[in-house]
DNA sequence: ATCCGAATTAACTCATATAATCACAATAAG
DNA sequence: CTTATTGTGATTATATGAGTTAATTCGGAT
């Protein structure tokens, strides 16, 4: 009768364990030895839901990543290491992965980097359009203009926003709501150079972004009833590049006409 | 004759991809569009080695990932993230994954901690002994004595070394090695309490750990034949707990006898 | 409007990996 | 010596995903 509940620890530990690339059986033998402390073969399987003979795949699997040692006796017993060992563990090993990569895809990258582009390309999902934010700010040269919702602006685009003012570029942040351009002042580098929040009510509430005056991206947040935190609500937002791009004509026109008012 | 040298950075790529929980087809397609820039289900398919017909299953797939943007058009154009946006999000994501399965472990295990143990137990490879120091000293609430090559004293071992002496407990180290004492001098705490380092000539190399007088931890570099640089070479440790455990009364006695001389 | 070719979606087959079972050898205790 | 238990190896079943094929949709040309 044991329930496999999301929020019961055990489930949520193997789950991540092979999110990490262990084997079921792996993932089940370490939860069980974690929680044993030490124990042997007939000791996992009768905790974890492991056939007995299939636990000494799976501790020698561990241990390949060094997550159990094991006893030289008969019967062989068998440990976990802590749980800061585990996750220090593989957050070093993840974070290599993750450098690898990035070091492995900018020599591939083509020489062009964003030419004219024709069309117009969709995102969703709140985090992956803070993702385009970044990428977009990041690349920034000359300017920035960001018109967001403040809930919007998480640490990594206030972060990105900085780093760009600090190299040169001149940076304009404005917020939707009343409570952005105070309650983040700290957060931001000088130079909301926008009028009030009146300006945008009645503007579907989301993000507007404009680098270089050729790269441009707007975004909505689905079902925003108004409710304040748009929390686990989606964001959808459509972006371009290229000074002739159809997207990137319209709100470079907006832009200026909301300056020039 | 396309050859898959693994220093090749597309097949990095794609292996590292693959580690990230992606599928052999999206992996592919991604480097596949990362090196194009922008592209459609023809030219993914032409350049890596996608059916064409699948190119849309994986081009889904890094969707969800937020790894790719598509164009709503016929034919439909797809176009990667860059480079540190990738690596942005898998590194966010797998820090994330780490955090809550430690969070999780640390909800299952026993509540008697470290009990005394009859058995010794083994770990063999440079960085699992290092977790096991690191660890053991973590653990300590009293004293800390490490003997150890210099090549052996890492950066994690260093600064565990470091947080035990900020929180009160004696931490005493040496060098093995000529350099150790003075060449890490300022990565260590002081207390290095022990005597040149000629005591240890002819003690295989290795790692030698005491800790509270109660868990202890032995170490040899295997193959060890002499040269400084232990780079890939492997190691085996062995290590006790208790008072009355085997090897911790070995150690505690020599360690008792190299402080007496 | 209709036809044709390309693009896209969906369904299907097959291979590989891994979960699960079984049979047997080795070991320790009685 | 016997027997229960432990460890190792081989075997089967199943599920995931790679690879292929067919069916549908779509845009452009007749």
């Amino acid at each position: 009768m044991s329930f496999n509940n999301s929020d019961d620890p055990r489930s949520t530990a193997v789950d991540q364990l092979e999110a990490f690339g262990l084997s079921t059986y792996a993932a089940r033998t370490f939860v069980a030895l974690a929680g044993l402390g030490e124990g042997t073969a007939k000791d996992v399987s009768a905790l974890a839901e492991v056939p007995r003979t299939r636990v000494y795949d799976a501790t020698a699997e561990l241990r390949e990543h060094g997550l159990v040692d094991v006893q030289q006796s008969t019967p062989k017993r068998f440990t976990a290491v802590s749980a800061e060992t585990t996750g220090r563990r593989f957050r070093r090993e993840y974070t290599h992965r993750a450098d690898a990569l990035t070091e492995a895809l900018d020599g591939i990258e083509p020489v062009t980097p964003n030419a004219e582009q024709r069309g117009v390309w969709t995102v969703t999902g709140r985090e992956m359009v803070s993702d385009r934010v970044v990428e977009f700010v990041d690349g920034a040269s000359e300017e920035v203009v960001l018109v967001t919702l403040d809930a919007l602006l998480t640490d990594d685009v206030a972060s990105a926003l900085r780093s760009a003012t600090d190299r040169g570029v001149a940076v304009r942040v404005c917020g939707m709501d009343f409570s952005a351009t105070e309650g983040s002042g700290d957060r931001l580098p000088d130079g909301c150079g926008f009028e009030s929040s009146r300006t945008w009510s009645g503007v579907p509430a989301g993000r507007l972004l404009m680098v270089d005056r050729s790269r441009t991206l707007a975004s909505v947040v689905v079902d925003g009833d108004g409710e304040h935190p748009p929390g686990e609500r989606d964001e959808t937002a459509i972006w371009g590049a290229g000074d002739n791009n159809s997207l990137v004509v319209v709100l470079k026109a907006m832009f200026a006409w909301l300056n020039g008012e």
